[in-house]
DNA sequence: CGCCATAATCTACACTGTAGACTACAGCGC
DNA sequence: GCGCTGTAGTCTACAGTGTAGATTATGGCG
């Protein structure tokens, strides 16, 4: 009945599976939804082997976030194109929210120092210091571009998360609209409140918006590189 | 021994100062030190009596961000400068995560629709209607200005939350900084991603950087009313 | 006094993360 | 073949969680 070779019943466990289990449950259901007891049903195995491959639940949120920021795409340095890397980089970041919505607590709690993101970031820097930034304005640069794209993006996926699973934002007419945000929001809210929300967090091409802010971001940039240029001649 | 007036063995509970007291116990160790029981024993009183004041352990949650919200200053409308106010919007907004590190997922989960929010940002439309922009320019730059202040607070906050309790950065020269930073980073990390760690994160005046970032955002709104006034004459 | 609404308590249950003892088994030298 | 050892997986048990439901004080009012 089994297979012949290697007697392989199953696969032996590792961190890497591990891992990726983890966040298949976390997509799939929410951070919440993530016990060792259902990791370790997911896995087909005792809760506790679990243990023998991590260090602890902690340690598998840890593992998970890790394995998010490594979907970040590298730059692709040949072009040389600083300013289109960076809005590459920005973009990277936004949809990586967007992929994994349920997720983004996780990528939130360790923002700061992933290894694969600085990796990344590292590559970054090399572009903007080859374009003539000095290192601290290069930092500075990508400093407010991680921020505001994970700002953005976490925005986003909040809206995303009221609806769970529709389109956003909801489709239909404003008055329709203002009935759905009225339901997430608590009962006897201002009309004015309601429409606050709406006029913020529910407009069309938030792609757009979010193209603009980058724009911005960058000309500020090219702005302080053509000063600089111009102070060291 | 006890106090003879109105017999007030003690004050009964009320909604307003369970959520007071969770903030207190988030504030003082964290969201994860949060316990119903914690909470009981905190106002002095069996974990199920909170339940008569409020829905549930989410539902505190709920409530502690609301909280937090609150505290944003109204926009002083009267002086009708409304880049000055947006400007004192966005770091109100970083200044209440410096205020509360630990509630920073918070402030964070229910990111997009808390009342008190709306209500100031209801304000700061109002004021850049006042000033010429039309509703959809002005709900996009209050957007871009709530994300990336967002963002950026989160990121200080983390940086915090590493030396937790310790000044940030931390102190001393160079080598020190790499020293502190590889204890934040997986042993094996290479030497360039610890610089780039430093460059992003310890920054000496991340103020200015935030200010200056604040600027390019108010620069681009200028821009855009000034277009828009030209194009409606 | 009795009645009753409200606030607070107590008990109990299902569920969590995980320490520690235990079993199953592969690879090894003899 | 034997026994040893190290490793992967299992089992049990414990302290701690959120909270449903029953129970007990405690006040106000007729």
């Amino acid at each position: 009945m089994r297979e012949p070779d290697a007697t392989v019943a199953r696969e032996p466990l590792n961190r890497a599976r591990v891992l990726k289990a983890a966040l298949g449950i976390i997509d799939a259901e929410g951070v919440e939804a993530l016990s060792m007891r259902r990791l370790g049903a997911e896995l087909g195995v005792d809760p506790m082997a679990v243990y023998r491959h991590v260090d602890g639940k902690d340690a598998v949120l840890d593992g998970v976030a890790e394995l998010l920021w490594e979907e970040l795409p590298d730059a692709c340095p040949e072009d040389g194109d600083w300013a289109a890397s960076l809005r590459a980089f920005a973009s990277a970041i936004r949809s990586l929210f967007h992929a994994h919505p349920h997720a983004a607590p996780l990528m939130l709690q360790r923002l700061v120092l992933p290894v694969p993101q600085l990796e990344k970031s590292h590559q970054q820097l090399e572009a903007l210091q080859a374009a003539g930034f000095d290192r601290e304005d290069a930092a500075e640069i990508l400093r407010t571009l991680i921020s505001f794209s994970t700002g953005y993006g976490l925005a986003e996926v909040t809206c995303y998360a009221l609806v769970d699973g529709e389109a956003w934002p909801p489709p239909g007419s404003e008055r329709d609209l203002l009935i759905a945000f009225a339901q997430f929001l608590p009962p006897g809210t201002p009309a004015r409140l309601v429409d606050v929300a709406i006029a913020l967090w529910a407009m069309a091409d938030s792609d757009a918006t979010f193209e603009s802010s980058i724009d911005l971001i960058l000309s500020g940039a090219r702005l302080r590189l053509e000063r600089r240029r111009g102070a060291s001649e």
